[in-house]
DNA sequence: CGCTACTGTTCCGCAATACAGAACGCCATT
DNA sequence: AATGGCGTTCTGTATTGCGGAACAGTAGCG
């Protein structure tokens, strides 16, 4: 890797191996993932921990990550404080919808879950802040794909897309077609496109130069988000993400 | 630094060079904030893109935070899923109070903010997730000490504790006696220590270890939070963390 | 247009740093 | 007591990360 610092490198490594499943992780354990010595990684733990990015647990002699972590992230996602201001509008959408809502913004050929309000609905769909989902099978992600330039467009339609479900748009023609219709509703829906099940429906945020920066979704079971439901709920995303523009000093293109 | 790596350590600093004032930095600048050679700083920033951490405008060459400090961070913030468990909380105590309200946890001789809900109030106290506050004069702060350890507590009183207004408390003695009264009341007050014109409430939330592991707040200018309405303010806040307790398996303890 | 000033990027020699292996200290189990 | 496993410390050395210089590009000015 040219112009990549290895040590930086491995230290990044560390804290990207921490997960959902694996909060606390030793010394050996984290040797053998990374393929590093283990007083390498004794060291790049030391590192890290000297400024608060994992912190070892006295009890267990294992670390997990620190908040530094969380704080340098939380600036990540400010991001222009989108995530602060479209906050009220995600809400209100989650109490009009009656159901789980997300913020979601573009990220390297992904769309990043940067906010979310859940719903009391016991059975919602599975998702976390922080996490990564596909732009084309995702309402969230196609609203932001819409927008894009043309040539980005063409670029990712370029790309090898997963199909997850026998409804997944795969096809650069079909995927065209689906963008220009989602222009035209100004919203997106997914229809069980990324999980049998599941369906979403999404409106893009635009900000003052005209162009998307986030989208809100309203995420559920098929079996709640039906066909004679999801005309409300498309209104309500869309009159949302409108709000949600506005706040940011932007306008629906007409 | 003994057992710090160098190259890492830079990285990091990097890293917490961005801020809200500075969302968008270039080479030469942090080359000069710190200390170090501009192609250094240029192999660091190198580093870090590769990885998502950071990414670099290219419209203007200077760089900003990218979104894998964000994923990375909200794994830091899960810490058992507390944030997500305690949200619906959070939520309905903003509704019930209507102001702002905060969840907070302890790190580092602080309290670090990790989530917030917003009320509709135009003027409310200033705050941001993955930001810090000291402990001995915030209700957040007080009520995560009130329940530590004695040991813990004893040496948390033999820091230094920095004066913020003529209300905030300092010396051990006072500071032992209102932990203890917060102990009995279940809540804790900041009347104005640790910003003129700012009070907030706070109550603990227990685990199923009976341990306290964050604490929930209501923050507001003191004109709002006045004294005929903050034995409701109190009351619904302990109802909250009770809830909230709960439903991490915990219990106040009588 | 040429010059200056400033930026981010690339290149290169070399000293310092980061590396891995071995040893150590501690704990739990047999 | 011996063994096994962990995290931590130590040490020699190869390699890596460093800074300075040069480069490439842009903007502003006379």
């Amino acid at each position: 890797m040219a112009g990549v610092l290895r040590s930086v490198n491995n230290a990044l490594a560390v804290l990207e191996s921490f997960s959902v499943e694996r909060p606390e992780i030793g010394v050996t354990e984290l040797s053998q993932t990374l393929g590093l010595g283990k007083s390498t990684v004794h060291r790049l733990l030391t590192s890290l921990a000297a400024r608060g990015y994992v912190r070892k647990n006295p009890e267990t002699d294992r670390y997990c990550l620190g908040f530094k972590a969380f704080e340098v992230g939380s600036l990540a996602a400010g991001r222009g404080a989108i995530r602060d201001i479209a906050a009220p509008f995600l809400r209100s959408l989650m109490l009009a919808a009656k159901e789980t809502v997300h913020l979601g913004v573009l990220d390297e050929w992904e769309v990043v879950y940067i906010d979310k309000i859940e719903s009391d609905h016991p059975f919602q769909m599975y998702s976390r802040v922080g996490r990564r989902a596909p732009l084309h099978c995702t309402a969230l992600g196609k609203s932001l794909v819409a927008w894009e330039p043309d040539d980005w467009i063409e670029r990712f339609l370029r790309r090898r897309l997963r199909s997850y479900t026998p409804s997944t748009l795969t096809e650069p023609a079909d995927l065209r077609r689906e963008l220009a219709k989602i222009r035209t509703a100004r919203y997106a829906l997914d229809g069980e496109e990324f999980a049998l099940g599941l369906k979403c429906v999404a409106a893009p945020l635009f900000d003052h130069s005209r162009r998307v920066v986030a989208s809100l979704g309203i995420a559920g079971p098929a079996v709640r988000l039906s066909n004679d439901r999801l005309p409300r709920l498309a209104a309500l995303v869309r009159e949302s993400a409108a709000a949600a523009s506005r706040a940011l000093g932007g306008e629906v293109p007409v």
